[in-house]
DNA sequence: GGCAGAATTCATCACCTGTTGAATTCCACG
DNA sequence: CGTGGAATTCAACAGGTGATGAATTCTGCC
């Protein structure tokens, strides 16, 4: 009676189940209040086999976050089409991936990347290499690498306020009325006109 | 010899000190990864201290964040004067109090927001009543709620990728070139044209 | 001078954390 | 049928956490 030892008998997918707890854990609790224990115990595991899977803690966090949508599947979608346009289209995917099924992931990341260093680093990288230079070159305007910043500042603004903070009315919006809202401010950054960088003196 | 017991002469503000060590602990800690040992540690105190002063962790807390910015000392400044540059106000006004020694208790706050949901709802309530319905009700403009809330994240984001992500190059910009750069944007929002609610069906 | 009360520390308590190493049980392959 | 290796659990360690209650020393007042 009870568990006993030893290897159980079937094949369950034990792994994937502790990564999809560890998911859920650190999306809603962020990094620090997710504990391996109470991981564990969500997947009905001892929490020593998470160690056996996955290493150290902060391992864990990188398998569980890793790659919740990628970019170099969604941006060509993005880009492709006209420029007058962009900032919309943007918003669209953007929307489309947070309420998606990789949404918690995101939030487990951007909650992450609040409170550690190393994790702000691994966002900053990500967004840097894999989405906003991307962007920057495809766009043929001056100043492109301060336009995408300035998107990329909205964009994290929106899923703060909207997923994280839960800031009413945008919370419950329509999506397609934050399309309609947010999208011009986007097509500025992009396309606009913006200050030239003041001259020091 | 060493420290004895009791009260001890002189009589050095050890309240305020708490007080400060806290504030300096969560800023660049956050609320998790603040400890009040280390707290009480770095202001020369015994932890017991400080739960003799303040409270509970929370209450510490409340205490170290509290008003890092009197909206109403500072929203007057921003509504007066023309509505057409209301935004490029807002944005000044808002570089200048996280640049400003009160900057890194907001980064405390937006950063135990974003893993406490009493804190995050703490920011909000604040966020909503003191100073987002000021502001609404100073507009003479329709949806002035969503307007106010587009405003915030853009507002939010803003200071997610400049003082947390710390996103080059808005990290290091200079506050007049971001004025001028999201400033319009946030006009937008406050008094440009905005999409109606979608009709449903 | 004595006494109330405030300031401060000490010594804990109970709990939770990540992590490790050994023990056990099962499966697959020979 | 046996054996190696993988899966899984148990038991524990070492450390950190917030919190509490009692003890001690000082100050200020009468």
């Amino acid at each position: 009676m009870g568990i006993r030892k030893g290897r159980r008998p079937g094949s369950p997918d034990t792994r994937a189940a502790i990564l999809a707890a560890a998911r859920d854990a650190f999306a809603e609790r962020g990094f620090d209040r997710a504990s391996i224990r109470q991981i564990a115990a969500s997947a009905g595991v001892d929490p020593a086999l998470v160690h056996h899977y996955f290493g150290t803690k902060d391992e864990l966090f990188l398998a569980a976050v890793q790659a919740p949508a990628d970019p170099r599947e969604l941006l060509p979608q993005v880009l492709a089409g006209d420029r007058e346009q962009l900032g919309e289209r943007l918003v669209r995917m953007f929307l489309g991936v947070w309420d998606s099924p990789a949404g918690p992931a995101a939030a487990g990341i951007l909650r992450a990347a609040v409170s550690h260093e190393w994790s702000a680093r691994l966002i900053r990288e990500f967004l840097v290499s894999q989405v906003l230079r991307r962007v920057a070159a495809e766009l043929d305007v001056p100043d492109s690498d301060r336009r995408v910043a300035l998107v990329a500042s909205q964009l994290m603004g929106l899923a703060m306020a909207r997923y994280i903070i839960k800031l009413e009315p945008l919370a419950s919006a329509e999506p397609a009325w934050i399309v309609a809202a947010v999208g011009p401010a986007l097509q500025r950054y992009f396309t606009g006109e913006l200050p030239d960088l003041p001259t020091m003196g």
